[in-house]
RNA sequence: GGUCGCGUAGCUCAGCUGGAUAGAGCAUCUGCCUUCUAAGCAGACGGUCCUAGGUUCGAAUCCUAGCGCGAUCACCA
């Protein structure tokens, strides 16, 4: 149990009885003591001052007689307006540093009965993996690995968007414009070749919209009627409109319209509808780019030393998608327009109508979200939720997919929970901030970044040189290390709810707040460690005093358990990575200070040691939870 | 326009379930390698916690309004 329980049942029991009345546990507040006072831990009195009938201070030097009186590891107090600071006494901390000792999964929970799955990464496959995956990657594996150690049996999973009108683009503009480039005659990786022939899509479309709404602009309509009276109409509109953003708005709308009425645009929902009935030629062609997307992908995964246990594809789930608007349909959840479309009405949540299956019959996004939910309560049994690690650009989409799965009467669906995280924003050249966009060129892809990151810390290693000895295998192993080590603490400490802006030097710096400089107190301890000889917890207890820095690591090391499941709670691997770089700061400083391995006194010396040793037990524990290795030598 | 989110040091971020004089890193400047790895340590400089009200013993933290930024409101995913 942790003090501050420890220190709340105790005091409450021993305020009841010195006051004589029943005091509500939430009166009771112990925080850590700051670092300007005395102290280890600080009861805040003002809450107590009105049972006590007396001034804070006084209350204080009242409370803390009693508990000096009654607790043993209490050595002394201090009453600072308010403010009861606590002093603990050094033999509680040298106890507390034998006990983590002992314990060989420290920070670890004991198994619960939840099964959980963890969805991560989840890209189309029409693209290249670019920062936001990593983001994304990073983040489910590391909240996957922190629910395991708070006791939770994890499944790792991802839905891979393999169909609908994305795809149908790259597989169109292949066959337009492809001349039977594959990655072997090209060299081309599988997904960047896939992803070029999107990028060529939407060229051509953007060409073929442009004829329309010239075409448009003459008065030349060979589009439906309805077609030409919404353009009409909305044309107008912009006229009568004075301000530029709903001008904008207005003119966007056209846009999209001449967009959809485009030739290459009919073609290609022409053929989501012929993959849709598996016409034999679409879905060759379908499964042999898809092919090529994976190959790359899985490249890419394992260049990120991310892995999954069950994988999905949405054109397996579909399907079972479709079923349920159907049932759903029957059961009044859904309505159905005249034109064929499927909606829900969620206005009463406060939400819009939504569309779960269009006028053609085909599916759409939510449809195959329903199903894929479906399948995996049917593949795991007992399984208890499900969080989905999806940007919160796609709030409202979860919002609506958890309200339908609940109104199709799914009692799992108030389980699964949307891990939203923030956007990655980049910095141009002119210091302003914006997101990525593949117009402008400026999006960061997976591969070269993973590429650069790796090639800077052989580069920052080389230089230190720390590394004589290790052969080639084992150096390239360390750059691997840094170098991701590195990326995947950048993209994980802050807040994973906030946006952040992306700083190419920092992602590979190595000083600071930063994943090699957690690494490296993990070297230097193995170093330490290596150069030790025997010892043992044996005569920690002898130590007749703790010096600052001392406690102040035996505190930290104490917190881990509280932090790993706060991280699990908060779906926060930043809370994971803040933790473990005071830890190390903290080591850095006794480091700097004293001397471990040249102390005189035999117990203080082994007590130092004891305390490295656990130092680097809770980093590595740490670090794996965020999915990042750490060295032996750096 | 409706809904949701954000606004803390020059920059990137902690702190936000209310508690003491708001913390780190980067950047700038000082010191410290004959000593277990200087990818380090010690220190200096740097703040209208967006603004205005409110709640209270106490507000960066909670509430309301305003300003600014972003996301979303697709028969895209």
């Amino acid at each position: 149990m942790s003090l501050d329980n420890k220190l709340t049942i105790k005091t409450l029991e021993l305020l009841s009885d010195f006051y004589e009345q029943a005091i509500d546990a939430n009166l009771i507040q112990f925080q850590k003591t700051r670092k300007d006072f005395e102290g280890d831990i600080t009861l805040v009195v003002f809450p107590l001052a009105k049972i006590a009938k007396k001034s804070p201070p006084q209350t204080g030097d009242e409370i803390g007689q009693l508990l000096v009186d009654k607790i043993d590891y209490i050595g002394s107090f201090n009453t600072v307006q308010g403010f009861l600071n606590l002093v603990i006494t050094d033999q509680y901390w040298l106890e507390e540093l034998k006990e983590i000792e002992t314990v060989d999964n420290y920070g670890i929970q004991p198994r619960t009965e939840q099964k959980l799955m963890v969805e991560y990464s989840s890209p189309n496959t029409n693209k290249p993996l670019h920062l936001g995956h990593l983001r994304n990657n990073f983040l489910g594996h590391s909240v996957a690995r922190i629910l395991e150690a708070n006791g939770h049996e994890v499944i790792k999973t991802q839905i891979i968007n393999d169909r609908g009108i994305h795809i149908c683009k790259s597989m169109l503009a292949w066959q337009r414009f492809g001349n039977g480039e594959t990655p072997e005659n090209s060299g081309i990786k599988g997904d960047k070749l896939v992803g070029k022939y999107y990028v060529k899509f939407d060229q051509a479309l953007k060409e073929e919209t442009e004829v329309v709404l010239a075409k448009w602009g003459q008065g030349e309509f060979d589009v439906e009627n309805e077609v030409m009276a919404e353009y009409q109409r909305l044309s107008l509109a912009a006229t009568e409109k004075e301000d530029a953003k709903s001008r904008k708005g207005i003119l966007d709308k056209i846009k999209k319209l001449a967009n959809n009425s485009t030739p290459i645009m009919k073609d290609v929902k022409e053929m989501l509808v012929k993959w849709e009935a598996k016409e034999p030629e679409v879905y060759e062609l379908w499964e042999k780019m898809n092919g090529w997307v994976y190959e790359g992908f899985n490249k890419t995964y394992e260049a990120m030393g991310v892995h999954f246990d069950k994988l999905y594809y949405e054109s397996d789930t579909y399907l079972k998608g479709k079923k349920l608007v159907e049932q759903g349909l029957k059961d009044n959840v859904f309505f159905q327009k005249e034109d064929q479309s499927v909606w829900i009405d969620l206005t009463d949540e406060g939400l819009d109508e939504k569309l779960v299956l269009r006028g053609d019959g085909t599916a759409v996004y939510v449809t195959q979200d329903m199903g894929t939910a479906q399948q995996r309560m049917e593949d795991f049994p007992g399984l208890s939720g499900i969080v989905y690690t999806v940007g919160n650009e796609q709030d409202y989409h979860f919002n609506v997919l958890f309200k339908i799965l609940q109104k199709l009467g799914y009692k799992w669906a108030e389980n699964c929970f949307h891990l939203s995280y923030g956007m990655i924003d980049l910095r141009n050249d002119k210091g302003e901030v914006g997101k990525m966009k593949s117009r402008e060129g400026t999006v960061v892809d997976a591969d070269d970044l993973v590429k650069e990151v790796v090639k800077m810390a052989q580069e920052m290693t080389e230089e230190r040189g720390h590394i004589e000895g290790m052969t080639e295998e084992e150096k390239n192993k360390l750059y691997q290390m840094i170098g991701l080590g590195g990326l995947k603490y950048y993209l994980l400490k802050v807040d994973p709810t906030k946006r952040m802006t992306f700083n190419p030097d920092e992602s590979v710096e190595l000083n600071g707040n930063t994943g090699p400089f957690i690494q490296y107190v993990y070297a230097r301890i193995s170093s330490l460690l290596r150069s030790a000889g025997n010892f043992s917890a044996q005569n920690i207890a002898e130590v007749d005093g703790l010096i600052d820095v001392e406690k102040e690591l035996v505190k930290k090391l104490v917190e881990y358990p509280q932090i790993v499941i706060q991280a699990g709670e908060d779906h926060s691997p930043a809370i994971i990575a803040n933790y473990i770089y005071d830890l190390g700061k903290n080591f850095n400083s006794l480091w700097q200070n004293v001397s471990v391995l040249k102390e005189e006194n035999q117990a203080k010396r082994e007590m130092r040691l004891i305390l490295s040793k656990n130092v680097a037990k809770v980093i590595k524990s740490g670090m794996y939870l965020l999915g990042i290795d750490v060295p032996e030598r750096m």
